[in-house]
DNA sequence: GGAAGTCCTTGATCTGTATCAAATCATACG
DNA sequence: CGTATGATTTGATACAGATCAAGGACTTCC
């Protein structure tokens, strides 16, 4: 029914095919969901730093407001993912893919020829992602830390979202604000400086996942250096020489590897090259 | 009702509001659309090498594949927009818009601090744009020839789709591809060279307007060398220079400013970085 | 709590593309 | 048709960020 830790690779996929059930088995599915999801909490207990919570079988999908019979619906297409920090190949990419980030953080990657990759969104708590299947390029999903994820097949998922309101406006804002972030990187990555890339991306990463704090906020980034350089285009000590400017400029402090403390906002902002004083 | 050509900017917009109209009055504005795409087509039919043809006052929307009730109330909505080539500010930023490309082309740009401008794509004939609302950086549509366009204020426009399928399914499905050809920039913004974002360019272009022609493609590109640059994130300069090599190198022939004559596709997507023998 | 390994930072040098400058070409206009 | 004008191409140089190299810091695992 779902396979279980790879020893050699140390990667954990537990994926669990729910397509062939029918809607009468839907008991035997959400005890099925509960089964797994205690399980894999259970599994990650001790190597995560965020507990694992589910507050029953309906948690998954329960964030998409989707009504009762969309509901019952969506869970019969659910994919059920748990993956570990660094898993990578989270999806399968010979069909296109809608993921939902129960919780957890994960990147999508793209890559090109050569082994060069693009990181092209990080994601959180509560983001859809639309993993396209391979054309062009290839993109994958990849853990940042333990995650819970649910995926459905793109076609599946837009057909269901056609006889729920709720669902089909989520999944819309979601992919217009995916389409304007993706503008904005495409901005950064044509026209901006290592400094403004850096600065841009502290500033997304506070608004997204930023406790606030005084002026600024403070961040525990999931990614590391590389994973920054990948999605802003530039070498990891490049990304690590502009904090380093950042830092001596009296914008940000760092503690670790993974703690920023932004200390003006609205400083790194002008840094970031964003438009001041809108009209 | 509408603006004529200002002589001081030799820029010519026709903007009618039609918001205000009331659904009895649907007979009017269907006349005036008639009207002002006659008036339209008549003075720009000296200027503009393409023919602009209305099969009626339905043509702007008929496209959108709307049932008749759902047409009705979207051209209740329309802001009828046709721009001269050269034209920016085709919509104003202050609230998000839905546009239609009925005819002609247009590039969307953003705006980044210090007057840097990003192409961050190019629309031809059925594309659908979303053009965010001012944020961070400011959107704006400029023509690249005479147009014809039809606006909607975005908000309104998904209301409307969310109780027609087949608007919903082709706003959605325009969506999905926006992202995924964003996706693709960023990842060519990010890790390509010179050489291989002119290939990817062109790849992109042959597959979206050009003529079929031996083992490639007939291109006649409405942009300038500028626009290509600032789509690609390079200087004009290195746009000519890497176009010449690839002259050079037998993979294209072009004529005039315009005209690109692609000889061999497959090589040029192998220029292009793409992943080649997909699994 | 110590060691190992990985990730990050800092320094030196190199390279691809930007920038600056000038010549040439295409298109529109008289 | 020739000419004007802006766009494009070509050449020389400069610089931001990549690459190469080494040292230092944080985690993790025993």
């Amino acid at each position: 029914m779902f396979s279980v830790s790879d020893p050699r690779t140390n990667r954990c996929f537990h994926e669990t095919e729910y397509e062939t059930f029918g809607l009468t088995e839907i008991n035997d599915v959400a005890s099925l969901i509960i089964q797994i999801s205690l399980m894999h909490a259970k599994q990650s207990a001790a190597a995560s730093p965020t507990s694992i919570v589910f507050t029953g079988a309906t948690a998954p999908v329960a964030s998409l407001g989707a009504n009762k019979a969309t509901h019952l619906r969506l869970q019969a297409l659910t994919r059920y993912v748990g993956a570990r920090s660094g898993d990578s190949r989270v999806t399968d990419n010979s069909a296109s893919q809608v993921v939902l980030v129960v919780d957890g953080a994960v990147k999508l990657i793209a890559s090109a020829s050569a082994g060069r990759t693009q990181v092209m969104g990080f994601y959180f708590k509560d983001d859809f992602i639309y993993v396209p299947a391979r054309e062009t390029h290839a993109y994958n999903l990849c853990a940042l830390k333990d995650c819970e994820l649910v995926a459905f097949p793109a076609t599946e998922f837009i057909r269901l979202a056609q006889s729920d309101k709720t669902l089909n406006n989520n999944f819309l804002s979601h992919l217009l604000r995916a389409l304007s972030r993706c503008r904005e990187k495409s901005l950064a990555l044509g026209q901006k400086t290592a400094r403004e890339r850096v600065a841009t991306f502290l500033v997304s990463m506070a608004e997204r996942i930023g406790a606030p704090f005084s002026n600024g906020a403070l961040l525990d980034l999931p990614m590391s250096r590389r994973d920054i350089g990948d999605n802003i285009g530039l070498t990891i000590e490049t990304v690590s020489r502009q904090m380093t400017e950042l830092r001596n400029a009296g914008l940000v402090s760092t503690s670790g590897r993974s703690q920023v403390k932004i200390l003006d906002l609205a400083a790194l902002k002008q840094e970031a090259g964003h438009l001041s004083g809108l009209s």
